[in-house]
DNA sequence: AATGAATGAGACTTCATTCAT
DNA sequence: TATGAATGAAGTCTCATTCAT
């Protein structure tokens, strides 16, 4: 069910999984808090291990490498918003018409790559290509779930049944993703940014709609 | 017309500038390829002078500091893109109805964007946020030309009154300049990008239209 | 008989001493192996605990620290060797002439010092030499045992009379050591090494002998 | 001639060899000394950079790594020896006969491997096996020198025809080789050395001599 | 007996940058 | 214009060791 976890050091041993996972967790947090506000230049060991109040060296007990922290990071944060996206969508009644699903979808992603509070689902744009490469198995998984959305709308007719997924999925993705860049934040209300999206991908930009 | 060139060096002075400009564009090129092939990290100091052929030390006579390169590089590959897109575009006859500029401009965009001889155009996508925001200004020319090209789509009525440039313009280009990055360039034909990008902004993908 | 067993921790105290001991052989095992096959440097506390199947933490109850470890392992080396060597010739009859004695202790100790599964007898020649200064002791040991029965050899007119022992013995002793870094044991039976070291040590090289 | 230099980095350039050489003999100099004074594990970037005056990360600039270095200098040290050894036999007479070629030789070898001003000759003995894996090259040609010098000695009749070079050189050329660690250099004559070495290698130990 | 978690010291290395020549 | 040599700050990582539990 989580792909990556089950990649993650059997160390934890038997029931102290609590206090083992804090310090883990508080790790993930941390660096993701260093890359989304100071940039990912800014997120050594070191600062990483300030934050948490432990010195450098022992973050090696709980990781192997800084590499497994980023990419861990990384993927823990597009299952989460797989997770938070999905669950909201599964929410609604099954009769809700596509648009509104849609709507909800895009809701739900574009509020969580602008939340302050949820650092993990913002670090993706900082990273590079040559790190991102390490989580496209967990990516393709979130893109699979947009195709999936879409093709129900398909099958209910209400979208056109050229629309060739493989391109569509991840093109529009790339778009809701740059939000935090290309919004600015402050000034918009995530409700207009959710209009203009749905609307635009419903019905295009052309007058006659 | 280039407004990164008053933030040059006043070095050159004399007549030689030639000679001197041919180094300069030669360390850009080579830093650009470097971070496109072998990723941001891999550019150092050292790995740009060795391409070409002097010392490490010696680029401090062209530049002042490797940031000046990198935002050279990012903002000369910003203008470059306007300046083919405005070109072919500006190539059209005054007649030519919107969405044919419209797929004019997406074209050479995404065919400059994955075009491997011209790695000052993807450069771009492998820089992290902090250093895209020393671009802010050479950017926002650029979509400043994609709202003036919608706009003028607005004024002929082939373009609804009610969208809102601002927020559109930057979400459609986010889709676009990631077209490497979700479209396997590799088994996709260009034309196919384009023509899905421009069939779905115009029309939706509600099957009404 | 056990000059190192007099260093070991006085932990042990109530009669568990079997199972505790088990352990410490375990450890030393391990390290021995360890630096025979990976080198001394990738002989670290973590690594041996982990062929022993217990923490790095826990090696500290058996021994209070890595250098007590590693000179253990070296003497106890020393000391099987003078063991294995010692038992071999004691078993020859007390008529056996020298040259059949020298052959014999030749034959084990260079046996030894090539054989996979005693790993403790082949750490020696992985240390360096500060840690060597710490094996002194022992060492001397098995030098007087040399020392002995060349002086028996002298004794019975076998040997010339004027050989200076305290610096022959160490001497020859060198070139044995190292037969495992010299004699490519793949290719050369033992018994050829054998042959030449009693041959040219007894009559030399030149061919009056 | 020289099978390392050809390795060296062509970094110099031009002329000025003279300086650039100083420095980096200067680093092989002082990490020799290092390493023969203080033990291997205290031979460290920084207590090199520390003696030759400049800081660790500037080693960088002479050196790809701390592994080159130490290679290098095991690497010069036998090509040092060997260049004294040879010099040495060659300069005496044609005519000498073989036992006083060898007396040179051993002499040479011992009193190189005993000198405090030499530190780069006795490294050898400091390194853990996997280190001198990496200069089994050079000093297969200088065990060849030794061959060729006891192969001579055949030639005129003044060996036994029936010695295995092969074995018996790397024989011989251990036990001279820990000349420092058996003989109390302090206070032993190397002209005792010497004298029982080449007494016992050409005529054995045994009385009929 | 053993472990989980951490420490502190220090290892090697990289890199942008400087500057006299 | 360019280089050789160096710097200083920082980076990631390793390891022997400790100690409360």
């Amino acid at each position: 069910m989580n792909q990556t976890a089950s990649a993650r050091k059997p160390r934890k041993g038997r029931g102290s999984a609590g206090q083992e996972n804090a310090t883990r967790e508080g790790i993930l947090e941390a660096a993701a808090q260093l890359i989304v506000s100071e940039g990912f230049n800014a997120c050594t060991m070191r600062s990483i291990s300030q934050r948490v109040n432990i010195k450098a060296g022992s973050l090696y007990y709980h990781f192997d490498s800084k590499d497994e922290i980023v990419v861990e990071i990384m993927n823990k944060g597009t299952e989460t918003l797989l997770e938070q996206v999905r669950n909201a969508v599964e929410e609604l009644p099954a009769s809700t018409p596509f648009v509104d699903r849609l709507r909800r979808a895009v809701h739900v992603h574009v509020s969580c790559k602008v939340d302050r509070d949820l650092p993990l689902l913002q670090v993706y744009e900082h990273l590079t290509p040559v790190i991102k490469r390490q989580g496209r198995v967990v990516r393709k998984t979130y893109a699979d779930f947009w195709k999936d959305l879409i093709a129900q709308g398909k099958a209910t007719g209400e979208i056109r049944a050229d629309l060739d997924l493989d391109l569509f999925a991840p093109y529009i993705l790339s778009g809701l993703n740059r939000a935090p860049e290309w919004a600015n934040v402050e000034h918009t209300r995530i409700e207009d940014i959710v209009d203009m999206v749905v609307e635009t991908t419903m019905n295009g930009i052309s007058p006659g709609a």
